[in-house]
Parts: C-alpha cells; sequence; structure tokens
DNA sequence: CATGAATGAGGGTTCATTCAT
DNA sequence: TATGAATGAACCCTCATTCAT
C-alpha cells in the first residue's frame, strides 16, 4: 500500500517543518493558517493530516523527541576515556545548542498545554531517554551524577536562549569535568 | 472625596496574585477575565490600573525581578566558607525552588512575548543581577565559574518543573560542591 | 435660593464648553471621560448635573437651538430693503458659519441619537424656528422660499464641512439674491 | 477544489447591503455583529471579506462613490434646453432623495471617521465628481453657480432627513430655475 | 458637592475548525 | 486529496454608569 506510506511520509514531513516554527513563536502564538502558509498548505490540508492542533503539536513533540534521542545516542564511540566523552559531549551541546533550546522550548510548552497525566507522563520518560542516552554515552552509571550533568546542559540551553551572547559552553562544560574527573 | 485606595499599593498587590497565574498557565494561555476572575476584581479594574495585557506581563515580570535578586542577595551573610555558603545557595534553591520555577517560566515568556530589543536587554541585565548577586554570597569572581552555577541552578528548575518527583537538588548541588571545592 | 440658580448655571457653562467637542468628535466618538477631562471635572460631577450620555446631548442640542435662534432672530433690524435684508444675512452665515456647521452635525446627529417621536418632533420644531426666524427678518412670507433659502444655507454649510477651502459663501448667496430680487 | 465563490463580487455585494445600514445607524453605531445579522452572515466572515471596520466602511463609501457618479452622470441627454435639464435634475432628486440623503450622511460620517490628509482629500474629490458630473449635464460652467445647485440639493436632502414631511422638492428647484433661467 | 475606583455588558477582532466543492 | 469560504466562541479592551468616601 504505497499510499499509506506517502501519507505517513509526507505527515512527517509536514511535522519537521513545524519544529522551527513553533519553537519561535510558540504554542498559542503560532495559528493554524500561519503553520499552513509557512509550509505551503491550505488549513484543510493541515486538518487532512492531523486532527487539530494539539494532536499536530503532540506528534511533533513526539517526533523531535525520536530525532532527539537518536543523535544524543551516537555522539560518543564506544572506547573513550571520560574526558574524552566529556569533549564529545561538548562539543554536540555546542553544536546542537540552537536546535536544542527550540526542543526545550517545546518541552516546556508541551508541559503547559498538555497538563494531563499522559502528557506528564511523556515528558517524565523523554527526560528518561536523555538521561539513559548521556548516562550511555558517558558510561556513567551514577543517576545523581547523570541528572546532574542533565541540569548543566539544561540550564546552558537556557542562558543560551535569554542571552546568547555571553554564554561561553566550551569554559562551562569545563567545570563538569573538573567534578567528574578531578583535576 | 475619592475612595481611599494608594493606586500604586493596590497596583503591586494586583502584580504579586498574577505572578503565579501567569507562570502556570503562560502569557497567551492566560486571559484578562480569568485573571480578574482569579483575582476577584473586573477586567475594568484590571484596565484601571494597567495600560493592557501586555503592560501588566511586564510590569509583574519587573515586580518578580525585584523580588527575586532581594532574596538571592540574601541568603548568606557575610564571613562563611565557601562550602557553607554552597550549602546555604542549596538551602535557599530547595526552598524557593517553586517561585524560582515560575519565574523562570515567565522570563522564557517574556523572551517570547517581547522579542524587541528593549525587552532583550531587560532580559540580559535580569540574568546579569542574579549572576551578580551569587557572586557576591558566594564571593566568587571567576565569571565563568558563576555562569554554570546559573546554568546548573535554571537546569535544577527546568528538571523541577519537567519532573518534580525525580530531582533530589541536594545530591545535585553536592556535585557542584566537589567541583568547586574540590573533594 | 441661589443654590438653585448656581447649580442651572453651572449646568449652562458645562453644556456651552460640550457644544464643540460633540461638534468634532460626535456623539458616539466622544466618551463621558473624555468630556470631564476636557471640562475639568470628573466623571462624577457629570453625573451630578446630568442624568446621563444622552441627557446631557439632549440638553445641549436644546441650549445650542436656543442660542441660534436668539442670534439669528437678530442679524436684521427691520426697515432695510429686501437687497440690504439679504446682504445681511450673508454676513451672517459668513461669520457664524463654523458654528452653524457644528449645529448642524449635531441636529443631524441627534436624528439618530433621538428617533423616537418626541426627537423628531423636536427636530422639526427647531427648523421651523429657524425658518421662522428667517422669514421674520427678512420679511418674506412665501413658505417655499423661506424653505428655499434654508436648503440652501445648509447646503453651504454642508459643503464648507466637507471641503471648506472651496466654498465662496458670498458668491453663492448672490445667486439667492438674483433668484429672489431679479437681475 | 475550492468552493466556487467569485471573491470580489461577494465584497461588493455585502458592501452594497451594508450601505443603507451604515446611513441609517451611523459608523459608530453599526456593530460589525449587526452588519453580519442583517447580512445573513457571520463576523468571520465580514474579515474574510474586509480588513477592519474602518475598512469596510471606507470601501463601501468608494463603491458609493462610483454609483452615484454614475447615475448623476446620466440624468439628462445631451441636446435639451437648460430648463428642461433642470426638470430632469429635479426629477433626478426626487427619484433619489432617499438614497443621496444617504450618501450624504455617510459622506458627513466619513468626515468625521476618516480625518487624515487622504480622508479629505477623498471627499474633495467627490464632491469636485459630483460638480463636474452637474455641470455637464446642466451643460453649465461657472463654477460659482455649480457650487449653488450643489449646495441646494445638499439642503434639501438634509431637510429631507430631518423632515421628510415638509419638504417640497419640486417648489424649491422651480426657484434655482427663476434664477438661472429668469422669469 | 465632588471624586475616581469599580463594574460588566458589549465593542472589534482572531482563530480553530468544518465542509461544500 | 486539497481548497478556502464560512462559522462562532472567545479574545482584549472600552466606556457609560454607580457609589463609597
Amino acid at each position: 500500500m504505497p499510499r499509506l506510506v506517502d501519507h505517513d511520509q509526507r505527515r512527517e514531513e509536514l511535522l519537521a517543518r513545524c519544529f522551527e516554527l513553533f519553537a519561535r513563536e510558540g504554542y498559542a502564538g503560532l495559528t493554524m493558517r500561519r503553520i499552513g502558509k509557512e509550509l505551503g498548505v491550505s488549513t484543510g490540508t493541515l486538518y487532512h493530516y492531523f486532527a487539530g492542533k494539539p494532536e499536530l503539536f503532540a506528534q511533533m513533540f513526539q517526533w523531535i523527541r525520536t530525532q532527539d534521542i537518536r543523535a544524543l545516542a551516537e555522539f560518543a564511540p564506544p572506547g573513550l576515556p571520560l574526558a574524552r566523552r566529556l569533549e564529545l559531549l561538548q562539543d554536540f551541546v555546542v553544536q546542537h545548542a540552537a536546535s536544542m533550546s527550540h526542543a526545550l522550548r517545546i518541552a516546556l510548552e508541551f508541559h503547559r498545554e498538555v497538563p494531563d497525566a499522559a502528557g506528564r507522563a511523556l515528558l517524565r520518560e523523554t527526560l528518561d531517554d536523555y538521561r539513559g542516552a548521556i548516562a550511555q554515552q558517558l558510561d556513567l552509571e551514577d543517576p545523581q551524577v547523570i541528572s546532574a550533568i542533565m541540569s548543566f546542559i539544561l540550564g546552558i540551553l537556557t542562558q543560551h536562549t535569554l542571552d546568547p551572547e555571553r554564554v561561553d559552553v566550551r569554559a562551562q562544560v569545563k567545570l563538569v569535568e573538573l567534578a567528574l574527573v578531578g583535576r
């Protein structure tokens, strides 16, 4: 059934192109008409592929989540020492700062817009996936350490959003290294 | 003779009571009618004290900022060793986690809703004030260290928002201590 | 009872100062707050003297009407020939063009805002008073002639409103003279 | 495929049906909701065709203007003597009194609601078009004479509005004839 | 008498959503 | 499958009016 594949492929393509839009304008600030216009389709078409705005947003969140985890699970090849792994994590954050900030904003919006149990569970699950990916890539086990690294990354992304010129990601990551590896 | 009301005092009182509302519902998600209802006043009264929704939001942001800086500048009395200061910071974060998370969300909303140069400048200034307060209270000077601590706090607050049950603030702060004070 | 006199005097004074305001901004376009501000009193005071906005407007209309008729009934001393009287009417229109235009606008607004039988009757009565004053001052009797002169004046005022630079009142009145006095 | 609607045609149709509404209720007195209800469409539809209330009003004004000038430029076939032309003008005014009164009211509203230079220029232009049409149809040249006839018509319309029962258009026009053609 | 804080109905406008084509 | 005209609830905001002081 090639039709279904086409349909799903088209759907994903639309989702991908929504990502930046939602990150920039926010859930409430972005209208279905606007989305349609930016994607070059009518609102009718949007409703053909998605049941509604919340549905579209939720699917997009799921989509980013998958994309992100996939990318995060690959930044360090196995067998490297911790210091080197931390360096690679640092490179990853520096390179993906913009899109990770966007993803964070969307997660926070998701938290607000989908405040039911399912939404919360999805967010927890997502956080866990991130933590898991970091744990695996850094080859660390202590959940508090992972959580701390996670905090650190989230904070860097937040500062990056609020004051992009002032945040020196590299210098900051160095400090984490100190904490973990010792001096 | 007019009704005896201190205009500015009343204004501030309304602002204070908006804080949680905006943090929970977000700028776009919170309607003036809803604000009025929650505060127990009519929309007309709201417009009597504030020129409009953006104005109300901006004033509220300024108000939190002042409140927060004031609180943050007092968590550690002078003359204590760094380890003790970090402990006090940790206590401060633990105690104020909820309201600080709210403030962070509002800052991020502000970033989206007031995207002009003045808004951005205000956010940078606010971040600087926070950094300054932390620097002074911890008696630290290296801006990168301050920024890193800032990242750390912001990340804890973000995780606290997304997954309140899972974040052990105390355990995480311990790690920062290790990085700064050594083991 | 000097209090009552004071009260009425104050009321009339406020009415007088409303006139231009209503003419310029229109009934719906002028708010009670604005009236208060322009007159230097609070809205409360306005409601102390007038039962409400419609009442204020109606009283003001009555007030202009009285003023206007009084002025119109005096432009020509008795005993002059028709040609001279027409000249004096012309002078009167030229001098009072602005305030007469305002009065006309207000009459038209009154027609819209007070569409009940009493309002309509008041407008007819007012028109009759004007016609009567013109008839008496020009010493003419044919109601169609009076009505024609009335039309003429109203039309001049309308053109004066819509295109103040282009209307040469004197030249136009000359034509009426031709019609009435012959050449 | 989209619903088959000629956007511009639909727009004009809505404009035409707004005309009487605005004339009767005035700009400020007529709400978008009311317009929608009277035209049998939702407010959403109104905003689908017009950018807003001012835009709708302005387009309607332009529309009447075009309609009126077209009608006015055809009341007298060429080659008739002045007296006959005046008779035809009289017939025209008698027949179109109601719609011309409406147009005049709308012009006056426009004068108040669009007080900027462009609005004023448009009104002047409109007056000029009317004067031009009259000049051409009556085969007259003296601008003051045209303006006087214009005044006369405007005044008749004004009286017609304020006191419809009392104005004998025919009798009044006779007087203008006397002035122009002589007795 | 005078004030202006307070009200809430109703204004213009937007926008998710539906549906005839 | 795709379109965009159409809907109407709900938004922000204004304003005539009331009333405690």
